[in-house]
DNA sequence: GCGACAG
DNA sequence: ATCTTGTCGC
């Protein structure tokens, strides 16, 4: 697919934070006109020996959740992780894996968050603006705002309040689960973003377009290293 | 300065 | 997120 290449990877912090600020502005928050044929997931898993990064996209048909195809690739990591930046860490060599998909994906589900950010960027927000694609982003964890608690029951959600400001969802998966942070990426609303995570919610606790990802890049990361260690370490 | 803090 | 062995519970 087509990739925006609208800055480069390698910058300080205090000019990744700025492209944050000024990347945020471009930001839609539009209703999907069409249902989504094709939703894909995607996860990193990270070997700290070998300082790798591992990336997978796993395509499914949507709404049957039909597997039908995965990418991968791995490249060394550049930056370490810092609350806030995380998409200057992941975001090159998932976009390395999308560079080569074939494949009209229609909406995307990452392992993180949208626009919950303290600028409004983060990672699933910046792939959508790269990829000019609908991307939700869904972390297992709280980076900015304030809710209540919300009952454990599947299809729950609660408001995410960052300065007074609407940013994302709680919303409850599974029962007695811990709950789901859903925003929106890019090209998406908040209900759109709620509505794709909850129907492809088939029983776990994350959208089986992540969850699958999940699996799948610690399967191609124990390959990778096998590779690796195959050739440093030869019998 | 202190505490919080996606993955 | 990684590293790392076992353990507890559905
Ligand atoms: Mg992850």
């Amino acid at each position: 697919m087509h990739i925006d290449r609208i800055h480069t990877w390698d910058i300080t912090y205090k000019e990744a934070m700025r492209l944050q600020s000024e990347l945020s502005a471009r930001i839609k928050l539009t209703r999907m006109k069409k249902i989504p044929k094709i939703v894909a997931g995607a996860d990193i898993a990270y070997s700290k020996r070998l300082n790798l990064s591992f990336g997978v996209v796993a395509l499914f048909e949507f709404p049957a959740l039909e597997q039908i195809n995965v990418y991968s690739a791995y490249q060394k990591t550049n930056m370490p992780y810092i609350p806030g930046l995380l998409s200057f860490r992941e975001a090159p060599v998932l976009l390395s894996i999308f560079e080569q998909v074939e494949e009209n994906i229609d909406l995307i589900m990452i392992d993180g968050q949208g626009i919950a950010h303290p600028r409004g960027l983060g990672l699933a927000s910046h792939i959508g603006i790269f990829l000019e694609t609908p991307t939700i982003g869904c972390a297992k964890s709280r980076l900015v705002g304030e809710h209540k608690d919300i009952d454990l029951i599947r299809g729950n959600k609660e408001p995410v309040n960052y300065k007074d400001k609407l940013c994302a969802y709680v919303v409850c998966t599974r029962d007695n689960v811990k709950p789901l942070y859903i925003s929106p990426g890019h090209l998406i609303d908040f209900q759109g973003a709620c509505e794709y995570v909850l129907k492809c919610s088939d029983g776990f606790r994350l959208p089986k377009p992540t969850r699958i990802a999940d699996q799948l890049v610690a399967e191609y990361k124990k390959q990778i290293i096998g590779q690796i260690n195959k050739v440093i370490y030869p019998p």
